[in-house]
RNA sequence: GGAGAGAUGGCAGAGUGGUCGAAUGCGGUGGUCUUGAAAACCAUUGAGCCGAAAGGUUCCGGGGGUUCGAAUCCCUCUCUCUCCGCCA
């Protein structure tokens, strides 16, 4: 939620950077709802003490008394005609929230103006993408990349989309999540293993309700979600809960497996590793004061670069536009490796700033140096993605003899040179 | 899954229809005392919403009901604990 004070002060403000955004909304709409809300919250407070008087004098009174019989007569009319009002105001607040919670957040002033993500802006660029890869072809044309990536087999099991990774593959999965989250250690992220299942109230605080509901496995017995991305259970570690400024900020690193639907974006670019229902990833959060989430964006995507330059993966950083950015987000990079083999870009992180957006939905605050309340940032990023990475790997690493050469940042867990098998 | 008990402020724990945002203790904060600290003593100490403010109002796990009036009575859901069953 952004600030209702600021939207009630500077409507014309909000209503300009929000229409940077993809998202429409009848912000006027809101406002008006807003007022009405507030009309009708006077009304019946003001209705509820005039009652709440009457019925301290009451207490004074005899019980059974004429004078309290009397009372009593005059108090059910009172009574009756509070409650109504009260009802009305409760009606006009749930309508006011409903809208309310249909405005995403507003664009940092630092994000770009711009509509597709072609108008997101390449910040930076790290290593080669032209001349190094002379062997490289794409994942799914390498002769044994089925037999340690079982699609077919995870058809039968489950559907498209959830491959069995299998053997030395599956060491290999193992050993980018190990090393992701040893490197999150060794920034200071603190680890935790979250629940992989979230209820309604989470995937709202968090912003993936009730903008993205169908892009989630949804469990109808127990109305629980599969988890989008960690950054839902771990963010909500601290709903409704007050934090001390002294313990800001606060860094958070969780491996979980992520589900995603991906409903109507099933087309050509998915082939292989591209984009799956299931995949493993390492998500880094923080909570930080309002001044500080800037610059925390900022290392927090150093955190993830990184990673990519130990692997020794090219890549490049976008600031992405307004009109590409989240519904929950003010500010965000995504960061993308080279694929040598299919010559594509493929986005491994996503770091995010979310201001006070998630916080105020999930009642995150903390108590400054001066001891006043204040709504918490929120900010995450993916550090990293595997299947992506895995697929720059599998496509940059192949050698002349066709198996492919293993980031030496893994030999800890894959003490082995070479992944395959020679042609 | 079955039986029973319970859910009150940061924590512990009173309160069984009106004067209860709620006793008391602990903890926190400020002060007195002290060279300093401890102890002792005094004071203070929840959050949301409406309001420029004064002030008003809501919140005793969630929702609903009874009543002129609910922390207190009824229904229901959720969660916790104990025992039994089952099971990684």
């Amino acid at each position: 939620m952004i600030d209702i004070k600021l939207l009630r002060e500077q409507p014309e403000q909000v209503k300009e950077a929000i229409s940077r955004k993809k998202f429409s909304v009848d912000i006027d709409q809101v406002i008006k709802l807003d007022a009405v809300r507030r009309a009708k919250i006077t009304e019946a407070e003001s209705a509820k003490a005039a009652q709440k008087a009457a019925n301290q004098e009451m207490a004074q009174l005899v019980k059974g008394s004429p004078e309290f019989l009397e009372k009593v007569a005059t108090m059910k009319s009172l009574s009756s005609s509070t409650k109504e009002l009260e009802t009305l105001a409760k009606e006009a607040d749930e309508a006011f929230q409903a809208a309310f919670l249909e405005i995403p957040n507003m664009p940092d002033v630092s994000v770009p103006s711009g509509h597709t993500e072609a108008d997101n802006e390449v910040v930076k660029t790290w290593g080669a993408i032209d001349g190094p890869f002379p062997n490289a072809r794409p994942h799914y044309d390498i002769p044994w990349f089925e037999s340690r990536i079982d699609f077919a087999r995870g058809v039968k099991a489950t559907g498209a989309g959830f491959p069995f990774y299998v053997g030395e593959m599956s060491r290999m999965v193992r050993a980018l999540i190990n090393y992701f989250l040893e490197v999150a250690h060794q920034n200071g992220y603190e680890e935790v293993s979250p629940p992989i299942v979230v209820n309604a109230e989470s995937a709202t605080a968090t912003g993936q309700l009730p903008d993205k509901e169908g892009q989630m496995y949804w469990d109808a017995n127990e109305g629980f979600y599969l988890i989008p991305t960690a950054e839902v259970p771990v963010t909500n570690f601290y709903r409704e809960e007050i934090l001390e400024a002294k313990n800001l900020p606060i860094y958070r690193c969780a491996y979980t497996p992520c589900f995603r639907r991906e409903a109507g974006s099933w087309g050509a670019d998915v082939r292989g590793l591209n984009r799956l229902h299931q995949f493993d990833k390492v998500e880094l959060v923080k909570w930080t004061t309002a001044e500080t989430s800037m610059d925390e964006l900022e290392q927090l995507r150093s955190n993830v670069e990184q990673i990519l330059e130990a692997l020794e993966l090219p890549f490049r950083v976008l600031k992405m536009c307004s009109g590409d950015i989240g519904f929950p987000h003010a500010k965000q990079y995504d960061l993308e490796v080279f694929a040598a083999g299919q010559k594509r870009w493929l986005e491994v992180s996503s770091c995010s700033n979310f201001t006070d957006f998630q916080a105020r939905r999930a009642g995150i605050r903390y108590r400054d140096l001066e001891g006043k309340l204040k709504t918490a940032h929120t900010l995450n990023g993916s550090g990293l993605a595997i299947p992506r990475v895995l697929a720059a790997i599998l496509e940059n690493n192949l050698e002349e003899d066709g198996r492919v050469r293993i980031p030496e940042v893994l030999n800890k867990w894959m003490p082995e040179t070479h992944l395959g098998e020679t042609q």
